[in-house]
DNA sequence: GATGAATGAGACTTCATTCAT
DNA sequence: GATGAATGAAGTCTCATTCAT
């Protein structure tokens, strides 16, 4: 034996096993958004979290399984601070004004999340495919259904045109505030977080036609 | 030599060169839809066009070049598409709504190249992914030209608000289109052209607030 | 720490600590038996013996040495059982028969030992084999001994031809039994005690030639 | 690029291919034989064939697929071997003696098939080991079936005692020149193919009882 | 005495790329 | 022009072994 040997941290308790999950996942979520899912490997997570490469899976089953926690763990951030925004009590047009600055707020995670994503759905095998599918299906029904729900209440509050398809108007609101982040990623629009929240209330509650217009 | 020679087609003329080009990268693009950058090798590529393994490095230098010329290849489609439909003798908002009808029909191609996109830029290497991500950008910025015009001579023309932020809505409603199709690809929303549209049509132009309305 | 303490047997006294070496080896016997040495690992050993992994390794220095205490406590009971059927008051040829008889009973035990240690054999890194080796050879030697002292004693009481060659006679009938297994084992030759014994018998003290034959 | 580059032999005739494949079925043989399967590795093969660590793959789907070819074509040598032997118009016993004679011969060959195939079967995963648990069946049962057809044969021509059990013996003899091996591989056996075939023969034919004997 | 988290060496395998034919 | 055999870098995963608790 030549070197000193290296220190090594045992977790012992449930948090700590946890807390080292957290931290693998916390590495890999890193290296996924910085050089996505293909050229994530094992070893540069087990690198990035300081920690050896075995370890990694004696916490985690697979590559794939690895990031299937991972990705549940960020949907659950997400989805739940979207959940913890609505407050049956307020006016549900400023609770989806509220909805929509949080989304841009969340940008930098959400979009991270987005972008995380579809890097793993793009190079994973076709069993964590599919569950990610399911995954992204589920939290985009979650969010979509908040929204339509929003939707309702405000025609109820006669804040809505009451002739609105709430649902599918839902799913426009939602996949227009994720893919937005695309389009800010690219440096194509400002990422400046009133304008945006301005452009896209306006556009929601007005659309393009002039006040007061009977346009078609 | 002891066996039967094998028979094997020679393409001699640029025009065959190119249809045998074009021939690997129509095998590329299926496999990639399939079963994502990552899992389509060249090896796989090469069997589904029906050729030798080596044939496609003679036709392409790398594979990432290969995916390169798929991306450029479709993209040149569909915006060579958008831009036809462009007349600028008859109404903006006549155009817009084509626009926004067309770019449902091309969904099952415009979808596919979106999906493949961002499972090529998942998976590759970081010269294809910065490459991919100007090739967006460029597309995203024909795009958006194109409706913010629109949304310019709409305002002339009496039609738009002239308050209307026409750089972001444009932006907007390309991530709009663009986006919904992931929603659709789920199954959260009907495939129905003409409710899509309709919707779309309708929260774009009014939004969601009452007829005449003075919301805020 | 927070969580409840786990319940532990500690051994104390000599006895214990060779029954858990015992329950330890068990485990691994029926597991090599079952999926042999290369895919019998020692994770799985200790959960076979309901263990702690780390356990596995106060008990035994490594898996090889662990292997080698299994191997040798098998050939223990093996061989124990034959040296206790020697009866030196009883004539060679009645304990010749005892024996073949024996070693056929013995079957279900010797077979796996055989089966077992082939396996080890195997996949053991080179130290272990030749121990191994080194303790088949005393087996066989043991057995063959014991044959051959039989052999003899039967020529002396006038049961067997005085021109045989004793040891290596002791030898193939060794090896005629160890390895009848295999063909059993494959279901070759049904496994019916008596009858395996009466052909067996029968070939050794008359051979193939007819009966009073002066054959060659 | 630093070094010259390697040289490199592409079969191109399926003459050639053919070559290849025996050419590291060579190298795995010599491999398992020294070192048994677990020891043996695809980069070690490489290595002593001389080729590239990934050509291993370009002519074998996997290790175990490798092997399996490898014991196919070792049983086919022997077996072939074995049949070239019989001759139907020269007398049974003759015959017989021949075969005895022509295995001890073999035994460098026959007995290196019996050590790697054992080897084989202990550390491979579950599918090779039963297709070689059916291919050793096989092998054994052509084997056995020759000599209970010789067995038979001689009694028509009465050399054999009409109520010898000729398949429980043919058996008998298969393994006892079979596992012979095993105590001449220890060393406890002299390697002498004369004085081997002479005791087996003898102990075949006559017993161990005296000459004219009328024991049980 | 006993445990299980942690480790890293090394195995199998895939696949982009090269090149003799 | 076209092919497919050959190559080796690199990735995922297993597992014997160590050691803090």
């Amino acid at each position: 034996m030549t070197g000193p040997k290296k220190k090594r941290h045992v977790a012992r308790s449930p948090e700590d096993l946890a807390a080292k999950k957290n931290l693998i996942l916390d590495a890999a979520m890193r290296l996924v958004i910085d050089k996505g899912y293909a050229k994530t490997t094992i070893s540069g997570v087990a690198v990035e979290a300081g920690i050896g490469r075995g370890t990694v899976y004696w916490h985690f089953d697979s590559k794939d399984e690895m990031f299937y926690a991972l990705m549940l763990r960020e949907v659950l951030v997400v989805t739940e601070g979207m959940e913890a925004l609505i407050d049956p009590s307020s006016p549900a047009l400023q609770t989806l004004d509220g909805l929509i600055r949080m989304t841009f707020a969340y940008y930098q995670q959400a979009g991270q999340l987005f972008q995380a994503m579809v890097s793993v759905i793009g190079g994973a095998g076709e069993e964590l495919r599919l569950q990610l599918v399911d995954l992204g299906r589920e939290m985009y029904r979650k969010y979509n259904g908040v929204l339509a729900e929003l939707l309702e209440r405000g025609k109820a509050e006669g804040d809505i045109r009451p002739d609105l398809d709430s649902e599918t108007t839902a799913a426009a609101i939602t996949v227009l505030l994720d893919a937005m982040y695309l389009q800010v990623g690219l440096g194509l629009v400002p990422n400046d977080e009133d304008r945006l929240t301005a452009a896209i209330t306006q556009l929601i509650h007005h659309g393009t036609a002039p006040s007061g217009g009977t346009h078609a």
